[in-house]
DNA sequence: TTGACATGCAACCCTGTGGTTGCGTATCAT
DNA sequence: ATGATACGCAACCACAGGGTTGCATGTCAA
């Protein structure tokens, strides 16, 4: 991902995180990708179903994907066939902040 | 692979504070606790308006305060004809760290 | 008491969004 | 080449949730 470049940073770029992490299913992706911060989209998918007993659909998942890319949550690259999924922390070390002295 | 047996869906009380985090109307709530951590929701509203020029109803307002009151990030206490509001940051330091080392 | 005031409650509306199905595309294996 | 694979895209559906209006309740001041 890029720099965002939006005028008022905190205030926009804020606002993608919370959204992405409102829902449930991305909090539990992103409990995945802390033990295994490198995976693939068909990885991660297989991951969700079998460990976690997550009923969902492989679109479903991209969609999720794609809100915490948005965020800065998640990296991709395209390698061949596959999508490389990396996370990324940094955004969740900052937005709490927000409210705290 | 095996289940991972970790509570599922990161448990209830933190579903509680990311909902009350997904709007931001209700961020822009707490950024006015972070001022004054303790007001009526009549002084909330008044300021939410006047200072952030807000265009809400009452009711509406009302009902972020519920939200936020359920996720633990406020606590409220009648006095009178006044609903007293009172901010609290505790879940706020905790929720993040799910996903940091 | 009477009226202004601060709040609670309930029914509605409408948009956002999570989820699905279906199909298309590009890459790899045989 | 040919099929299987991993993924992208678009349309559609269903429901949660933010916002509103209207009215009821309880408290304080005159």
């Amino acid at each position: 991902m890029q720099p965002c470049g939006c005028v008022s940073y905190g205030g926009m770029h804020n606002d993608l995180v919370f959204k992405a992490l409102a829902d449930p299913t991305r909090r539990l992706m992103l409990d995945e990708f802390s033990d295994r911060n490198e995976q693939t989209l068909y990885e991660l998918t297989a991951r969700l179903i079998m460990r976690h007993e997550v009923a969902i659909s492989r679109q479903a998942l991209a969609k999720h994907i794609d809100l915490l890319e948005e965020a800065g949550l998640v990296r991709s690259e395209k390698r061949g066939r596959y999508r490389m999924l990396v996370f990324n922390d940094e955004p969740l070390r900052t937005v709490v902040n927000r409210w705290l002295k």
